[in-house]
DNA sequence: TTTGGCACTCGAAGGATAAGAGTGCTAATT
DNA sequence: AATTAGCACTCTTATCCTTCGAGTGCCAAA
């Protein structure tokens, strides 16, 4: 074993140390716990100059050494082994996620709930972007004078629906006419080409009288609109409070309170996720300083998709302590993904 | 005044000091913030007999006075002044639940985002129960093969669906008899009060054979049952860090674990409500001990009903520390009660 | 019933000290 | 050149002690 292949082996040796202990690691306990062929001295001086490159630091002078952002990075990138989950954990994972009834939205929860219950840290499910989605189906119902129901059908099987108001003395009759031509013209449009004027030229060659017409139409836009709305599951904020990491009561706070704001926590994802085009099934992972978010500068992030149908996909991770068991969590995610993959395969079908 | 008269406004000025300082109120200072006509010893003795009553205690020996949980419901009860809205707060709420587009949802999330963003502590506002009121219409609406829309209108204008999966090869034309006799049998009827069997007998005339009936049947009325499920909208969590009154992290964790499982809230809320029967406007206050909830020792809880309608109501509410300005808080959720009235009532009207 | 006075209590704050874990460096060894 | 033993040095943590001050309870006088 080459004198740098070493190194690397004490890298390894000191995150996963930390990672149990919470504590600073120096040199003898390092020795005691691994199997080095080597004497203790001897890792000290490997220490230094890990410390040298970045991948290591000291709390203080006197104390034991504590891998750096950088090092929690080469880790992840190079050193980590990847394990599995236990049978005992994909059960209770699965019991979780298949006690969701009927909706997409129970399953995104629970999922979310499995995810931050068997981690121990914050889990994150968003639901699918739909901009691009296309609309296969526009229909306006009359529900009673003056209120109506939009209900739109996007590409994957999609359903979304939305309560409108219309002028009080529109006929069902007019109201299909509306309707039918809206649909016509829309059909296989992506969400986000549909513009008012789109909606305007499509009902041109009705005969219903404009001031009627307009409300319908605007309504209409805002329910399509509204159809792409993100939601947002955050679960298990209060898991942090039980780390030690975050013991000091005004680091918790800080993390909390961005954490409260679930669309500034959606819109990084998203943010992550342009850089990352599309690569989809691949993880990614924001260490400390890496994330742009106030308050999480002793957290790490990974979010990977998942997906509904082929073309629709929508975000789900964890956020947990830097110092976290990234092979653990990375494979407590992908379980889930994958129970989530097939709920809504199935939700849908 | 007599010497009765005077140990009340010893309690109700140990109550005001406490909650603004955060400090055990002794009897120095308590002269020298109030104008009381005696000396400091009068009011030790006051004092002593107040606790001999029970309604204050000391933290130890030789600190001051801080109200008991007995101590705040008298105040609660007998000797608090309420207060109104300054204009700017009015105003503050006023934007928050004004900007909200078009859902009820979102009029509920945003009337719970600004009661805890104004009040500093954590809201909770939950949906109408729908349980009792009754279904005006129902259809089924096919979206494609396999795949129908159960769209329900309830009493005062609510409107509820769910997609639902149907037989394959059911036409549109027998989904439309069913729909129909369905519709008709059920009219008027309490959600509460609909069962499996009474969908079936509604459907016994139509020829459609029984193997395709069950399976619509079965998910209309999953449908129906779904439409009145409770969600919990709690807000604010994170502000509860930053009180004096939680700065013990043990604390913090066990309310935040509690307030995270929004269905006990909910539930507890129900079983509040359940002893007050039914007399709406009324603020049901809990204080400490007072509350059947694991972490909520030191905190009371502020709840009232807010209208949809005549007959349907949903909970708006407050968790906050015992040691808050239970004046200012009851004005604060009025306002946004009202508020939420209001949106509502242009919401569905 | 009220008041001044006084002894007493107890927590909070501030040092001082000792223990312990860990480091860096030097000189010797392989 | 790489490794090792040894040792002086550093810095945190825990513990104990002291002091300080706010507050109490109670007694005897008004």
């Amino acid at each position: 074993m080459s004198v740098n292949d070493r190194k690397m082996k004490v890298l390894q040796a000191i995150v996963d140390d930390y990672v149990t202990t919470n504590e600073p690691v120096g040199s003898k306990s390092l020795i005691e716990r691994h199997n080095f062929p080597v004497s203790s001295a001897t890792l000290r001086n490997d220490m230094a100059e890990l410390e040298r490159m970045g991948l290591i630091e000291k709390p203080h002078t006197s104390a034991g050494r504590i891998p750096s952002d950088r090092g929690y990075r080469e880790y992840v990138d190079s050193l980590m082994t990847l394990d599995s989950l236990s049978d005992a954990e994909r059960i209770e994972i699965s019991g979780r996620i298949d006690e969701s009834v009927g909706e997409v939205r129970d399953l995104l929860k629970n999922a979310s709930a499995a995810l931050s219950e068997t981690t121990g840290y914050v889990s994150l499910v968003m639901t699918p972007k739909l901009a691009g989605s296309s609309l296969l189906q526009l229909k306006i119902l009359m529900i009673e004078p003056g209120k109506a129901l939009v209900v739109m059908v996007l590409s994957a099987g999609v359903v979304k629906d939305k309560v409108v108001r219309i002028p009080n003395f529109l006929t069902p009759d007019q109201l299909k006419e509306i309707s039918d031509s809206v649909e016509k013209s829309l059909n296989g449009k992506p969400l986000d080409e549909i513009t008012l004027v789109t909606l305007a030229t499509s009902v041109k060659e009705t005969k219903i009288p404009d001031s009627l017409l307009n409300q319908v139409l605007y309504e209409t836009y805002t329910a399509i609109k509204q159809a792409d709305r993100l939601d947002v599951y955050l679960d298990g904020e209060h898991n942090m409070l039980k780390l030690p990491d975050f013991s000091e009561l005004s680091r918790a706070r800080d993390l909390l309170g961005t954490l409260s704001h679930d669309g500034m926590v959606a819109g990084y994802v998203n943010e992550i996720e342009k850089e990352n085009h599309g690569s989809s099934d691949t993880y990614m992972i924001r260490i400390g300083q890496e994330i742009a978010l106030e308050g999480l500068e002793d957290c790490s992030f990974i979010t990977t998709t998942y997906k509904v149908g082929d073309s629709i996909s929508g975000n789900i991770g964890v956020i947990g302590p830097k110092r976290m068991d990234y092979s653990k969590v990375i494979s407590q995610i992908d379980f889930v993904r994958y129970k989530l993959n097939d709920g809504i395969k199935k939700l849908n079908s």
